[in-house]
DNA sequence: CGACATAGTGTTATATTATAACGTAACTTA
DNA sequence: TAAGTTACGTTATAATATAACACTATGTCG
């Protein structure tokens, strides 16, 4: 295993998930700072609901967690998915096409192409980058000028495997 | 170009449609044979709406286009899902993700990952098989069991690029 | 400071996509 | 033909997403 899938890889692995969380709204809140972009407390309640797991969120769960938390407030559809544009523009969260669903990115600010391993036992979703040129080349040999890439392999992962479900 | 890529790009070269719709219909009819499956008057409208085109097609395009057709009836969503549904198990149709959309398998019966180029001026689509297997080996490595693949890449295709849109 | 421009938020309504539940019709097999 | 099964039709509703518009906060320039 490359240390570059074990870095991907890390939400199917036990791991220090506390330090996940600090790591990337550190990195998030410099990337805005760099990037001259306001991380409001609305966009930043958004990303630490995402950031709470490697799992995705569809709209209406961050909804729910938002109006959960602070039950005084009764926050609308249209909030949420205002932030989630902003999130995935600047690229620090991910949507996952097949789920309808959002996905805190593990490397926020890289541009790359994200692709990811979906367990459909836990839930858990791993991203990697870039480790998949065959279907890019193919695209260039075309012609095809690539925008946007959707790659979203589901399926069991090794843990789940051997809880033999 | 490959044979295979020439092949599988089909939709983004002019070409004789109608033989793809007699083909790929004709294929359906076998394939529903041998496994001994009925491609009810439903199942085949919805299908043969799909093979129109190598361009995806919402839920509610598919039921507009069947109410247009027989005016006289008043089709109802689930009806639509329902044969797509058959179509997708019996793998004559993809669904694309990111499209919330649905497309006719340009190879039925061939059970592996398909893979798709998209168009988003154009809207055509093209169909690979199995190029790619980056992503896939990884997986392996990780001891990661794979289901189902959704790779969907967007862009512009090399007609598109050359009418300067 | 105060007028302005801009970006972000809150609110309401509505659009779009998908499924549940249940009864009827059509086919299959014995 | 009767029973069992598969497919269809219908109604209602769930789940996901956006449009439109008013209000608020923030930044900027005189
Ligand atoms: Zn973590
Ligand atoms: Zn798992
Ligand atoms: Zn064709
Ligand atoms: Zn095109």
């Amino acid at each position: 295993m490359s240390p570059k899938t074990e870095t991907s890889a890390i939400a199917f692995r036990k791991h220090d998930h506390r330090r996940c969380q600090r790591q990337l709204l550190s990195e998030a809140r410099q990337l805005c700072e760099a990037r001259k972009l306001r991380l409001t407390s609305r966009r930043r309640q958004v990303l630490e609901i995402l950031l709470a797991s490697h799992q995705p969120l569809g709209a209406y769960d961050i909804l729910a967690e938002l109006n959960r938390v602070d039950s005084a407030e009764r926050i609308a559809p249209a909030i949420v998915y205002r932030a989630l544009e902003f999130l995935m523009a600047e690229g620090l969260i991910h949507r996952i096409e097949s789920r309808n669903a959002f996905i805190s990115c593990i490397h926020p600010g890289h541009h790359s192409a994200a692709q990811f391993l979906i367990c459909r036992d836990c839930e858990q979703v791993a991203e990697f980058e870039n480790i998949d040129p065959g279907l890019l080349s193919a695209a260039d040999n075309l012609g095809f000028a690539v925008d946007h890439s959707v790659v979203e392999i589901t399926g069991v992962c090794a843990e789940c495997q051997k809880h033999g479900d």
